[in-house]
RNA sequence: GGCCCCAUGGUCAAGCGGUCUAAGACACCGCCCUUUCACGGCGGUAACCCGGGUUCGAAUCCCGGUGGGGUCACCA
């Protein structure tokens, strides 16, 4: 394939949802799958909704997923510049040649008059389009209009009899009908460019080869084809990817729930967990393998393994992705991921002092096999910081066994003699609880249950060699002390029953 | 409503005319591992939207229906 050339060019209107960051994803495989060029242009022509404020959102989330680009937005290039608004000029040169050769015209239509015309349309059940009144308006009587105060939008005049076909790679031959597309604007009534003009003009003055976008485009592509082809440009190649749908089956939307990649990253969600996901909606591997780091998947994209069907988003299956990168990460990194979590919730101070991420690091060893993501480390240091307090049935079922109070009695003293003087840490922890039933000749049901019940008041978690050490020593003792006095306390008050 | 796209288990999906009594993954269920849970291992439940063609043969091709979605802006 020759010098392929693709684009990411969102609209700085919001945060980088999943289907534009998946869009972004696949053009990047694409072109680094080819020894292409990805490139990153900043569509800014809605000036009310536009901010830099979010085009700088989209560009650190793009960075944070691991996707850079080789030219556009803050990378420079020969195509510059790379924000709409700073080209106007370009439009205003195309828009004009248009003009000269007789394929666009202005139109001084109201609002009132277009919403008529429409209305009138939609009751007669055809396509809504405008059906192109200001065509054979002479230049003078809209220079009249203009002096009444009116201000008018260029348009594009398409063909009456026509049929463009679209070539798509993933949806083959398209066929539109031109009669049912209607003049379309191309210049706003400020001069500015509406997108359909303004992405045609870019794409090809900055050499694109292929336009990989969601399938929502699909239906603006003839128009941008007729565009193209009155200019007198190579048109490029297009692949529409099927949408993202929700869980109702509809377009992914913030109404589904977080639908911006910064909300997963705040989640605590790793970048190679959403990228490995997101590649596997509406692309598929050849074989049975699904895990796959950003260098796999670009070693493998192609086109033709796009599906032409949409794909829900399953959070599920995110959940899941995203434990297996966890349990995968070094624990230092996991363990720096998850002090800004504790340190919210209260559980770290803000300096995170280095007791206090050597204890974080403890934390994570003991609880990162239950996290689908960062955000819910919390719940399980919720653990450590609560002293139990015996409500639940199967913890206190347990602890209201006969000798149990002995037993556990016995564990704190030698636990207290065992790590008074040294550390304790899991090895230490083993091999304490290890020969406990020979010291105390009892059975391990009569230990280890009751132990993690006492300390936790819970019968589920972690390894109880994990646990001890995130606890620590103090910390343990007063909590079998006060396991100890709710046995007594039941007993007591059984025994006024009788 | 017009136009366009799509249609394999609950979800993602493999399949591109015979090897399909239809892969794999997530979820779910069971067993094992573990004196807990989770992780991990093993196994299981579960699908070709319907109707016509074409063909010796159709999940695969064609037509129709149904269903779902997208789009119809001086938004992109």
């Amino acid at each position: 394939m020759k010098h392929i050339k693709v684009r990411f060019a969102p609209s700085p209107t919001g945060p980088l949802h999943i289907g534009g960051a998946r869009s972004a994803l696949f053009n990047w495989l694409f072109a680094r799958r080819y020894g292409g060029k990805f490139l990153v242009r900043i569509e800014d022509t809605d000036l009310e909704r536009s901010s830099r404020e979010s085009e700088e959102n989209i560009l650190a989330s793009l960075t944070w997923l691991g996707l850079d680009w080789d030219e556009g937005i803050g990378v420079g290039g020969s195509g510059g510049p790379y924000r709409q608004t700073e080209r106007l000029d370009l439009y205003h040169k195309y828009a004009r040649r248009l003009l000269e050769q007789g394929q666009a015209y202005y139109c001084y239509c109201t609002e009132e008059e277009l919403a008529a015309e429409r209305e009138a349309l939609l009751s007669a059940g055809e396509m809504v389009r405008y059906l192109g009144r200001c065509r054979k308006l002479r230049r003078e009587d809209g220079l009249q209009l203009e002096n009444e105060g009116r201000r008018a939008v260029l348009r594009f005049q398409v063909p009456d009899e026509r049929v463009v076909i679209v070539a798509d790679q993933v949806r083959g031959q398209v066929k539109f009908e031109c009669s049912g597309m209607g003049d379309f604007i191309i210049l706003k009534s400020d001069d500015v460019p509406t997108y359909n003009f303004a992405v045609v003009v870019d794409d090809h003055l900055m050499g694109i080869t292929h336009v990989l976008r969601a399938e929502e485009h699909l239906s603006n592509t003839p128009r941008q084809i007729l565009l193209y082809e009155a200019l007198g440009w190579e048109i490029p190649v297009f692949a529409h990817i099927s949408l993202i749908l929700g869980k109702d089956r509809s377009k992914m939307s913030k109404r589904h729930g977080a639908a911006a990649i910064e909300q997963y990253q705040a989640l605590g969600y790793l970048p190679e967990a959403l990228v490995n996901f997101m590649a596997l909606l509406g692309w598929s591997p050849g074989g049975e393998e699904e895990v796959f780091t950003l260098d796999q998947l670009q070693e493998q994209f192609s086109l033709d393994r796009l599906a032409k069907n949409p794909a829900v988003f399953d959070l599920d299956k995110l959940n899941w992705l995203n434990g297996y990168y966890i349990r995968q990460s070094s624990l230092d990194r996991v363990t720096s991921l998850a002090i800004p979590f504790l340190q919210r919730a209260g559980y770290l101070s803000s300096e995170a002092t280095p007791e206090e991420q050597e204890w974080a690091r403890l934390l994570v060893t003991a609880v990162r096999e239950y996290l689908s993501n960062m955000s819910e480390i919390t719940n399980h240091a919720a653990l450590f910081f609560h002293v139990p307090d015996y409500n639940d049935p199967e913890a206190r079922a347990v602890l209201e066994q006969e000798q149990v109070a002995p037993v556990l009695g016995a564990i704190k003293d030698r636990l207290v003699k065992t790590f008074d003087q040294k550390v304790l840490d899991e090895q230490g922890v083993k091999d304490f609880l290890k020969k406990m039933p020979k010291d105390l000749g009892v059975g391990g049901k009569k230990i280890y249950l009751p132990l993690r019940a006492a300390l936790t008041g819970r019968t589920k978690g972690p390894e109880l060699y994990h646990l001890i050490p995130v606890l620590g020593l103090n910390r343990a003792v007063v909590r079998l002390e006060s396991a100890l006095g709710f046995i007594f306390a039941q007993h007591s008050g059984s025994d006024l029953d009788v």
